[in-house]
Formats: structure tokens, C-alpha cells, sequence
DNA sequence: TGTACATCAGTGAACGCGCGTTCACTGATGTAC
DNA sequence: TGTACATCAGTGAACGCGCGTTCACTGATGTAC
């Protein structure tokens, strides 16, 4: 019990130190939130003596990075397999996409909260991570905006921000397990209406 | 410069510790995140006995909750200012209130942080301040929507979470004074943008 | 108005604890020959 | 296929430090008479 044979943990080596200790941080900023942690907590969580991480990583922080840079590669992945599914139809895609940010903002919420607890300035590759889910909002909005005539189209870039923002609003708000939500609508159900009439006010109606 | 007589302070008692230690965290927030900060170095930066903090506050977290407390109370009352400034225009009302929730968040970010950092369960009244915040949403939401006639009416629940949504989304990744926002375009004209077409897809055109 | 006393709100010294970090070390792994 | 050796990735003991918390204390304030 107290050991962890299975996998990794194979005698003195570890084998996988590194993976171990991004697991053992999750597990640690469900309980405990993105800095209810310590280096050494992180070490004993994944069976290791304290000094081990040290091999791995600089310090806290840059553990930290390392969780928040796998949840944005892990974000934007499963963005882009909603992209996917969503077939040819780019309004199919669209709820597919803002499904998926609901989806994993709730399931993968330790993930979520290191990626927005980060700090920016250290990890340089953080926000490049952050820019591939981005990319797949803006061609979401594209494929939803090309049959309209050029002189209505609203500018791309503002409505990916604008879905973006109200998929982050609604995740922060109502989208959480710990706290029972304080909506009495489901967060999925709101977002849905929610954009529904967004894209209503710019012209685009749900029979594609 | 190392005392602070000018207010508070005078002599051995301090007078008004309790505020003292909320207006310290709220620079040590600023400074290092919501549990970047330790109980004794709020006693510090309010000047003051590592033991003092315990006559007003049990631990950090009740510290923390005050704080978001506060928050939450000032905030309400921003939007419950910024409701009244808008006369008898729903429409202004509208623009006044959401302009208000982006402001707080960015020149409040102390406070904003501790609002949705405090760990809700130990804090019974901070939801209920939160609650006199969100009815001033409703209200608007009311407004903007009773000239309609009564079959066309969207559910004000939903419309009111719809527009929270949007407004801490918003806020969240975009408007940061410490994070170089991260769209070229302004939050607040997203955020009005944004809210335009939104009422536009419910029917509600900007000319009242 | 003065005095005695209770209460309040701080001090500062003390304690045990766990953290961050370093260090010489050692067991396991990979590779040259 | 075996052996020697370099390198890698851990151990565990040690250290100084600051935190959280308690404690007897003390200066300031408020109030009864």
C-alpha cells in the first residue's frame, strides 16, 4: 500500500521520476489548491526522498510550469479531437469544441487550475502551449463565419476571444465539482444557450 | 518610514489591527498570490507581533475569508453604484454595471483574488455576499428586459449568469493589469462588444 | 473630578516542526572492448 | 558473451531558517464609585 510497485518504482531507480511527480502534484492541488503544496510533499507523494526532485527540477515553480505546460498540451489536444469530430459541419464542431473546454475544465480541474496558476514569466513554453487551443477557437469561428457574405462577418479574432471567455466564465462560475455549483442550470446547458444566442447576435442560426 | 504612525498605531495599541492586517494582505496578495503569504508575515507588514493577529483572527484562513469578505461587500457595492448611475435607462444601467465588474477586477485584483480563493466552506457569509452582488446583475437583466412582451422574454436567471459568465471570463484572461493582456483589443471594448451582440441575439437592440 | 480596578490588545521569548537545499554516497543502467 | 567503467538517478543525513502557536506578561483604555 505504502509502496507503489506496479508501475514505475522499479527498486532504486524510479524509472519515470519526472511523470511521477507531475501525477503526485495533481493529486496534490485537488486537495490543497495550485500552492497548498510543498517541494518535499511532492517528493513523499511520489515516494521519493526529498532531495530526489532535484534531479528533475529547479525548484516549486518550475514543477509547477511543468504541470501547467502538460495541461495545455493535454487542453489543446482534446480540442483538437473535438475539432475533429465535429465532421464537416462547422456548427457541430462549435459545440463540440466548447463541450470539450466545459469537459475538461471540470474532469482535468487540477490541470486547469496550475494552467491559470502559473506563473507566466518563468515558463516561456507555457503560453505557446496555450496558443494551440486558441488556434483551434479561431478556426471553430472561421468555419462558422465563411458562408457569410465578407461585409457581415464580424473580425474572427474578437469572436473566438468572446467564446472563449464566456466557455472560461462558465467553467470558473458554475463548471466546478468541488463547490456545488451555485447555478441551478447545468453549466453544459448554459453554455449551450449561451452561445446559441451569441451566434444568434451576429446572424448565424443553429440550421447551419 | 519603517513606522506608520500617521494613521492607526498610536502608542501600544494599535486601534485598528483588524483592518490593518486585511489592507496588509491585500499588498501581499498583490505581491505573491492569495496563498503566496504566511499568518506571521501579515503581522510583519502590518507592524506588528507575530502573536497579535491571533486576538482578531483564529488562523490564515479566516484572515483570507475577512479579506474576501470585504471583497465581496465593496463590490456589491460598485455595481449597486454603478446600477443607480444609470438613471432610468436599463440600457445604461447595463453598460455601467458590466464596465463596474471589469474595473473592480482590475483595480480591485487583491480583493477579486481573494473572492475566488477563499475556500468557501469555512466562510458562511461570504457567499451571501456574493449573492447582493449577482442581484444587481438580475436587476439589470430585469430592466433590459421588461418592455418585451412576455412570450419573448429569455428566463432572467439564465440571461443574468450568461452576463456574469461573460464579465469574469473576460476579466480573468483578459483584463490583468499584472499579465500583459494577452488580446490586442481592449477588454472593456470586448466585454461591450461581446454584450452587444449578445442582447442583439435576444432581441435587444442597443437604441432602447 | 479622581482613583481603583477590570478588561482589552498588544509584546516578546520560547518551543517543536517541517521545509528547502546541499552533500558525499551508492545502487542501477548503458556501453566500449 | 563478459567484464570494466562512466554515468545516471536515486538515498539519507545534516543544516539553518522561519513558521505556527502558546504563554506569562504589560501597557492602555474604559468604567464604577
Amino acid at each position: 500500500m505504502a509502496e507503489r510497485e506496479g508501475k514505475g518504482r522499479r527498486g532504486y531507480h524510479h524509472g519515470n521520476l519526472r511523470e511521477a511527480l507531475v501525477t503526485a502534484v495533481l493529486g496534490l492541488i485537488a486537495d490543497k489548491g495550485p500552492n497548498g503544496f510543498t517541494f518535499s510533499e511532492a517528493a513523499r507523494a511520489a515516494g521519493v526522498s526529498p532531495a530526489a526532485p532535484y534531479r528533475h527540477f529547479k525548484d516549486r515553480d518550475a514543477l509547477l510550469d511543468e504541470v501547467a505546460r502538460t495541461g495545455f498540451e493535454l487542453f489543446a489536444d482534446r480540442l483538437e479531437a473535438a475539432f475533429d469530430s465535429g465532421g464537416p459541419s462547422p456548427m457541430r464542431a462549435f459545440e463540440a469544441v466548447t463541450a470539450a473546454y466545459l469537459d475538461f475544465a471540470r474532469t482535468k480541474r487540477s490541470y486547469f487550475v496550475a494552467m491559470f496558476a502559473a506563473r507566466s514569466e518563468t515558463g516561456p513554453d507555457v503560453p505557446r502551449a496555450g496558443d494551440r487551443a486558441f488556434a483551434v477557437l479561431y478556426r471553430v469561428c472561421e468555419g462558422l463565419v465563411r458562408h457569410m457574405p465578407a461585409q457581415e462577418r464580424p473580425p474572427i479574432h474578437m469572436m473566438s476571444y468572446h467564446i472563449w471567455a464566456m466557455c472560461h466564465g462558465i467553467s470558473e462560475l458554475f463548471g466546478r465539482e468541488d463547490t456545488r455549483s451555485r447555478a441551478p442550470i447545468a453549466a453544459e446547458e448554459l453554455l449551450e444557450a449561451g452561445a446559441a444566442i451569441y451566434l444568434r447576435g451576429l446572424g448565424i442560426l443553429p440550421d447551419d
